[in-house]
RNA sequence: CGGGGAGUGGCGCAGCCCGGUAGCGCAUCUGGUUUGGGACCAGAGGGUCGCAGGUUCGAAUCCUGUCUCCCCGACCA
């Protein structure tokens, strides 16, 4: 408790593993690359799913919810989609415990074998779709816009804490349309909802593009996506909407009769972003000393600390601070008035440096006779004394400040680690020496794409939406290309 | 699935090589002194040493088996 957090530059991996857990974010649980989220961590997570709830009601969507387990004949009917889960399922194939014979425990009754086995879902196409067969029937049932708040499960081999989880909690959203035109126009929407929600709630700036087939969602026909940088270099996928075309409508023959009376496959969409963006948020801004939170999603803003000698001093603070925090709720700044005496200040103030607490006011006897306060600011560890009069102002104007200042750093790192090369050597060499986004020409072939993470491990992260026009060649096969992609060692 | 590491009070670890009945730091509880950057003193409670066998008068320590977790790699949204 009382030792330094690993550093980020002795070791990464180490800094990040430990912060989750000292700052009370989450711990590893008994089932092996499964978490336990902690009430900290949770409350985080909630703030996220609250602005993005907001956000997808306010595009017209509804939340429901389907079953954990698939029947095992649903998740084969779209090729490409079993293809890509079959490697990570977890199969349900009993459904009864007795006794076990020969005295002690207990084990899987043999005669409750399940009829059919049913896969604890991965994500919920094939559920859904097979549901939204008997929901739509005319134009007039669409579009369909449904969103579900779930957890899913992916047997992954390796696993870290938020980044990658065998059951990890996350939303998924599933749309009908009658053309293709609306089911892209919803698909773009919804990336664009996900690239707000990072860069003003999270503040995060991320890219917007479109994954190459490699990298594509099992069964779409695009996946789009945003993609961040952690401080390491690495880039990090933060969220993706895919558009469907009319896979899944066939599969599961789920039509549609139009005006003309013709009946035809509905257009479908998915998108989905989960408790990895938890780990976006730690590794994005978060420094030696702990967390950083922007403000927007700190579960506490405003953290005061009374110094204080004996009880008739505490009482002297707590009646002058009470009205602060009264006036603080009212705006809707969270704030805790910590007064216990069981931790010295010194202790306090590193621990809420730990947690990513936006704003710390210290205040003692000293300030209660100046009429100031000392405001302590965790992104950038900066100390002012302010006059206590108009401290509330202050404080929601400075909560404001931080959240810009986060993401201007953020952005300004990103800036720095974007590099254009024209080369393979120096593609390399980018990648070895600072990392970060690595902005090469490429000849548009998997071939390619499969031949450059086999040597250098990086991937193309997107294609850029805006990605300028811009002739060149491929950095590997030194085949024309129209515009340059992104390259990235990634999470 | 391959390579490495580790299972000992709530947490972090030492003890194991060389067997003798368990110790340190933090945390907890009590009392006191303290309080503007992780306080101090005194006292107290708390562990069938991952599990199962075996060797031995005696096992945290030696032997065999087994389970689990973590890290690196392969795999992968």
């Amino acid at each position: 408790m009382s030792k330094a957090l690993p550093s980020r530059s002795e070791n990464y991996s180490e800094w990040y593993n430990e912060l989750v857990k000292r700052a009370d974010l989450a711990e590893n649980s008994a089932v092996r690359g499964c978490m336990v989220i902690k009430p900290y961590g949770y409350s985080i997570w909630e703030k996220m799913q609250r602005a993005l709830d907001d956000m997808f009601k306010e595009t017209g969507h509804s939340n429901a919810y389907f079953p954990l387990f698939i029947p095992k004949s649903y998740l084969s009917k779209e090729a490409a989609h079993v293809e890509g889960f079959a490697k990570e399922c977890a199969v349900v194939t009993h459904y009864r415990l007795k006794q076990d014979e020969n005295g002690k425990g207990i084990v899987v009754d043999p005669a409750a074998k399940l009829e059919e086995e049913l896969i604890v879902r991965p994500t919920s196409e094939t559920v859904i779709w097979s549901t939204y067969k008997n929901w739509i029937q005319s134009y007039r049932d669409l579009p369909l816009l449904i969103n579900q708040w779930a957890n899913v499960v992916r047997w992954e081999m390796r696993t870290r804490l938020f980044l990658r989880t065998a059951e990890f909690l996350w939303q998924e959203g599933h749309t009908a349309h009658a053309t293709a035109g609306e089911a892209i126009a919803e698909t773009k929407q919804m990336l664009e909802v996900y690239a707000t929600f990072a860069e003003e709630w999270m503040a995060l700036p991320v890219l917007r593009g479109v994954k190459t087939p490699n990298e594509r969602f099992a069964g779409a026909i695009d996946t789009y996506c945003i993609e961040a940088l952690m401080q390491d270099g690495k880039a990090l996928q933060a969220g993706t909407s895919h558009f469907l075309g009319q896979n899944f409508a066939k599969a599961f023959d789920v039509k549609f009769q139009d005006r003309d009376g013709k009946l035809e496959h509905v257009w479908g969409t998915s998108w989905g972003v989960s408790t990895r963006l938890m780990g976006a948020l730690i590794m994005a801004h978060s420094d030696d000393s702990g967390l950083v939170l922007p403000p927007k999603l700190a579960p506490i803003q405003v953290v005061i600390v009374p110094i204080f000698k004996n009880e008739e001093q505490l009482e002297q603070l707590r009646a002058r601070v009470s009205d602060i925090v009264k006036e603080l709720k009212k705006r809707g700044i969270s704030v805790k008035f910590d007064d216990s005496d069981a931790n010295k200040p010194g202790w306090k103030f590193a621990e809420y440096e730990l947690r990513g607490v936006p704003v710390r006011l210290a205040l003692g006897m000293r300030d209660l006779e100046n009429g100031t306060v000392e405001v302590a600011r965790r992104d950038t560890k900066t100390k002012e004394t302010v006059p206590l009069e108009g401290i509330v102002e202050h404080l929601s104007t400075l909560l404001d400040d931080i959240q810009q200042a986060i993401y201007d750093k953020a952005f300004a790192f990103r800036e720095a680690n974007t590099t254009p090369v024209n080369s393979y050597e120096e593609f390399k060499e980018v990648l070895d020496g600072k990392g970060g986004f690595v902005l090469a020409h490429w000849d548009g072939t998997s071939e390619t794409e499969d031949k450059i993470k086999e040597e250098t491990k990086a991937t193309i992260r997107c294609v850029p939406l805006n990605a300028p026009e811009e002739p060149g060649t491929c950095v590997y096969s030194g085949a024309p290309s129209a515009r340059r992609v992104v390259f990235a060692r990634s999470y």
